[in-house]
DNA sequence: CTGTATTTGTTCGTATGTATT
DNA sequence: AAATACATACGAACAAATACA
């Protein structure tokens, strides 16, 4: 799933594929996404790599953090305002 | 004791000076290992790196952790069948 | 029964060092 | 020099189970 030697870097893979899920409502808001940890195991790379990960979902505005409990997923933007 | 600036990181020091303990009879089987609270004073370290010794010597069969109670001490693989 | 202390489990935050590209 | 990635190490906070006075 994950290339390692990829032309685009694995925490940006690790965010796509996460933010997919997102996405597609596999990971509903308000509810968390899987821990450091946890995308560490499922990913097979370090902390680094996965914290990384998360912070370009959090620069997308795709998921919140809180400090010491976990980061979840944003609330949708509400459709309004798509065009100026 | 410790060598913080060490070769070999500081987490497996702790984990052979425990190792070496059992071997000795020092801590004896199905009796506990100082907790990690313990180790983090004995050593001086951070409780994270008390936690990874702990988990070398569970990877390498020494001990067994029962949760919110303790690390023990294995008992020693029984000397059966040690040839063929 | 009711707290209090202990212990492991788990989370995110931060920093440093190393190696590779 | 900069970005990526891994490993190590410390810190802080909270949860949950257990033990005990």
């Amino acid at each position: 799933m994950i290339q390692p030697d990829a032309p685009i870097p694995v925490y940006l893979q690790i965010a796509n594929i996460v933010a997919g899920r997102i996405e597609r409502g596999e990971l509903l808001p308000n509810r968390p996404i899987p821990s450091e940890t946890q995308l560490r195991q499922e990913f097979g790379v370090a902390r680094d790599t996965a914290r990384h990960a998360v912070a370009v979902l959090r620069e997308r505005g795709l998921v919140f953090t809180v400090p010491q409990r976990g980061t979840y997923v944003a609330e949708k933007p509400t459709g309004r305002s798509m065009r100026s």
